[in-house]
DNA sequence: TTAGGGTTAG
């Protein structure tokens, strides 16, 4: 890089040197500018002027030069109120919530009152610590003690605070408070309504609001995704694209986000197709978003493409690929791939840890899983999930009674789901004592209870957790199954009548279920929970949701094409050799994701080989 | 100089 300060260009150009120094500040891009416009201040003896410090700072915190920010201001005697509040801001923008904190005591120690710049960036800082409430209380005390109560910058990030700590009925009280909302008063409400899961309310507001701009889109998108509901959060994109609103990289994060919770190919390759041939930056958060579409979509090429396209990788790029190669069962290659990622000198973390065991979970890697366990002993949860899957479900249960910690929630799930595929009730029961002390709303461990008494026909004690799950009010995630034709996404749950085309559905499935017949296909009937007689077990099989939704593909698409269905929790084992058999009969390669994974059925065979 | 929206998991 050639040397800013000796180009006989600026220095001719330029006579008066503040002014200089100001041009250089403007055009500079990198630390190494920084160095050598700061030496040519503190030779000149102008460190203590103002106006250069201040895009010195500001230069500083562009480039994300935090030490030399704070060596600058350290260097200014008696800083002005605007500096301080600049050295704040470089500290609050740049994620430093505790140094911005500090800086603001020693600002008021210096008998420097705070203005009305000062508290947004303190108080964005609150939002961002664990003890914030108190804190942020604290502050707000003398937001109202230094009179700019009203101020609505400050009003804004006192809605925004609350919002963000946990305290949405002071913020709601806050936002009713006022006369005058601005666009930015509506936005910080409704991300933290979102936040707190109060979707109605912040789809409420959303409809309410006078004047929407792009942020407000991407925050009611985000909250949809977010929450869990995909399908309400491209329905809202297509109204912004209706509405003539362009969206920005942000919204199409969120938009590939409900596109790989949904399994919705379709549109997700459709925004791929959007931001190559649009000015949108394919940046490394959008690059992640569509490794992850691809993966969930099924379609592991594409994602695998994006992925060694990418020039730039961060930790989530790793976990996104090595999670989608799991996913699919291809173990080997994410071990591979984590390999690759500790030679390239990527920090693995949690999530990094839980998508290795799940390949080698998937890919019976028992052995490899053990040596990985070693280097995170903090991951017991994934190491219990990998033994009890591989049924070594005693020695799960030992490892869980060596932990130094205590278990979650989620390592008795992983126990629990263990014994109801190995049938060990004792044990089933233990763990779902355990759990409901955990998590008593959770209905899923009494489904999974009931389901184990009901495979060794103890009907009693499955009347005696449905009496259970009544009197705490717990009720089940219903099991549906989702597929795109067209860009839109159809869904089913058991027993569904509610399609169009429900009349063609049900023909297709009676004629399915004659070929299946015919070709030695017998019923998993324990596989249904209810005390009820085998026919009616085997008609309860027959509208399983999945079985709908790939009925529904097979009458909606041409002969040949394959068919995606998405599954909200496990394929049951009757579904299961169900489509392995009708793979085979319809001549289809039919492609199923549950909860946990993919199952690739092809020919009369699964991917998973019967293990998952 | 001043506020709001984004990715990966069992």
């Amino acid at each position: 890089m050639p040397p800013l300060l000796h180009s006989p260009f600026i220095n001719s150009k330029f006579r008066d040197i503040e002014e200089e120094i100001f041009s250089i500040i403007s055009i500079s891009t990198s630390f190494n500018h920084i160095k050598q416009i700061h030496a040519r201040i503190f030779t000149l003896g102008l460190h203590q002027n103002n106006f250069i410090t201040t895009k010195l700072l500001s230069l500083c915190s562009s480039t994300s030069s935090i030490n030399h920010a704070c060596l600058t201001f350290r260097h200014v005697s008696n800083p002005t109120v605007g500096l301080w509040n600049i050295f704040i801001r470089v500290l609050s923008q740049n994620n430093l919530p505790d140094e911005t904190l500090k800086t603001y005591t020693l600002m008021k120690n210096s008998q420097i009152p705070p203005d009305n710049f000062t508290f947004p960036f303190v108080l964005k800082a609150c939002a961002a610590l664990p003890p914030s409430p108190p804190l942020g209380r604290a502050i707000h005390g003398e937001v109202i003690r230094t009179g700019f109560k009203t101020d609505p910058y400050i009003h804004n990030s006192l809605i925004d605070l609350y919002s963000k700590t946990g305290c949405l009925k002071e913020a709601l009280f806050l936002f009713e408070g006022i006369a005058v909302r601005d666009v930015v008063t509506w936005n910080s409400m409704i991300a933290g309504c979102f936040r707190r899961e109060d979707v109605e309310k912040g789809r409420d507001l959303f409809d309410r609001m006078p004047e929407r701009n792009v942020v407000s889109w991407n925050t009611v998108i985000a909250g949809y995704a977010q929450n869990g509901k995909s399908p309400e959060a491209l329905r809202l994109f297509r109204r912004m694209q209706s509405e003539g609103i362009l969206p920005n990289e942000v919204t199409l994060v969120s938009v590939l986000s409900a596109c790989a919770q949904a399994g919705a190919i379709g549109v997700g390759k459709w925004v791929h197709r959007y931001i190559e041939r649009s000015r949108i930056t394919l940046d490394i958060y959008l690059s992640n978003c569509l490794i992850d579409m691809y993966s969930k979509g099924g379609s592991l090429k594409d994602a695998r493409e994006v992925f060694d396209g990418m020039i730039e990788r961060s930790v989530v790029s790793w976990n996104s690929m090595i999670s989608g190669l799991a996913m699919h069962g291809c173990g080997e290659d994410a071990v591979l791939l984590f390999e690759e990622m500790e030679q390239a000198g990527v920090e693995p973390n949690d999530i990094t840890y839980i998508g290795v065991l799940c390949a080698c979970t998937h890919a019976r890697l028992i052995e490899e899983g053990r040596r990985y366990f070693k280097q995170m002993v903090e991951h017991y949860g994934c190491m219990v999930d990998l033994l009890s899957r591989g049924g070594c479900v005693i020695e799960a249960h030992e490892l869980i009674k060596r932990m130094p910690v205590s278990p979650d929630a989620g390592i008795w799930g992983s126990l629990l789901g263990a014994c109801r595929t190995h049938g060990h009730i004792e044990l089933a029961e233990h763990a779902v004592v355990q759990l409901l002390e955990l998590e008593p709303g959770n209905a899923g461990n009494y489904v999974l209870l009931s389901n184990i008494y009901a495979a060794k026909g103890h009907w009693d004690n499955v009347e005696q957790v449905r009496e259970k799950m009544k009197g705490k009010k717990v009720q089940k995630t219903p099991g549906s199954s989702s597929i795109e034709i067209e860009s839109s996404i159809h869904e089913f749950v058991i027993g569904d009548k509610s399609h169009t085309c429900s009349n063609e559905i049900y023909d297709k499935l009676n004629e399915l279920a004659v070929q299946l017949r015919l070709a030695g296909y017998v019923p998993e009937t324990d596989s249904v929970l209810h005390d009820i007689c085998e026919e009616e077990k085997e008609n309860a099989l027959n509208v399983h949701s999945e079985k709908l939704a790939i009925a529904f593909g097979l009458i909606s698409t041409a002969p040949g094409m394959p068919i995606r269905v998405i599954k909200n929790l496990r394929i049951c084992r009757d579904c299961h050799s169900a489509t392995k058999l009708l793979s085979k009969i319809v001549e289809r390669e039919i492609i199923v994701r549950d909860r946990i994974r993919f199952h690739h059925f092809k020919d009369g065979t699964c991917s998973c080989k019967d293990f998952w």
